[in-house]
DNA sequence: TTTTAGTTGACTAAATCATTCGGGAATTGT
DNA sequence: ACAATTCCCGAATGATTTAGTCAACTAAAA
């Protein structure tokens, strides 16, 4: 798991096309202009979450990304680990490989936490997220614990070689 | 929040530390070889550590470093921090400098976020770590959910300018 | 057939990561 | 006094990642 500024370009962009993307697909110049991201990164990124199957395209006038499931069905998580390749990084890559006697600490360690800030971040959808930016007036009650109990989620299903 | 293998090193050698101080100082060497990490790498690692208040060094013969407050004290959290330092990266620096109409969005957003992992990984010590190791026969039982109710910590009181 | 907008790939500058090197300074033991 | 040990510090390095740019291309619409 990583977690870096690329990953929350994603999601601002997510977020950006789940709010604007009701009627007309969105074109990345305006996710662009509102996010002031700039729109060759942009290309770069929806480029790996059409391809892990977050977005679909159109092409052409009137054309843009839209979402391809709906968006309380895709998790902040999802759209972070479309971007931000795997990276497992426990050092013993993943098996026992380790050294010494004992399996290296960090085995099961980084697991146990990867496994928690993961769980919470696939529990948080992007439909969650866009409901917390509509109340124009009114103050935004910080982000509570709005999570719901574990429900089936449509996952993205290509991985291409 | 940045998460990546530099935190998982200082995690790494604080538990060793930890795990290994309980009579003298560690020296660093000693790390470094049980766990595999560079010892110039260790020594950087080190510098931010004691810089930030978490372990304190011994010169000389017999010397090394120790935790600078006990084990349950000091959270996962804490060593991340003092090693990857802030980056708040909300784009919009913190402030509501951003732009337009609305803030940014990213603004509630990622705080929210970063609050809930870091909730969490300040939630982890040192100690539950060292413990969950011990156990050499039997098996571990994966990073259940071992966190305590919050209580004040020691802080890493100084800042260097 | 021109315009819009996605698609792809290569390329770059800057930052960060992980490591190495070299020379210090403090402490211990002889 | 001297040598060994260990921390301390800064600079340099190569590899990777970030963030951004550029240019050429394809598909669809008007």
């Amino acid at each position: 798991m990583r977690l870096t500024t690329k990953g929350r370009f994603a999601v601002t962009a997510m977020i950006d096309v789940a709010m604007h993307g009701t009627q007309a697909p969105v074109t990345l110049a305006a996710v662009s202009e509102r996010q002031k991201i700039s729109l060759s990164y942009l290309e770069q990124l929806f480029g790996k979450l059409r391809r892990h199957g977050l977005v679909e395209s159109v092409r052409g006038p009137g054309g843009g990304y839209n979402l391809a499931h709906p968006a309380d069905s895709v998790s902040v998580a999802d759209v972070i680990l479309a971007v931000d390749e795997p990276i497992d990084a426990t050092q013993c890559g993943g098996r026992e490989n380790c050294f010494d006697d004992r399996r290296c600490m960090t085995h099961e360690l980084w697991a146990g936490l990867n496994e928690h800030i993961f769980g919470y971040l696939r529990s948080v959808t992007l439909a969650e997220l866009v409901r917390q930016q509509q109340p124009k007036s009114g103050d935004v009650s910080v982000l509570q614990d709005h999570r719901q109990p574990p429900k089936p989620r449509a996952k993205a299903e290509l991985l291409p070689s």
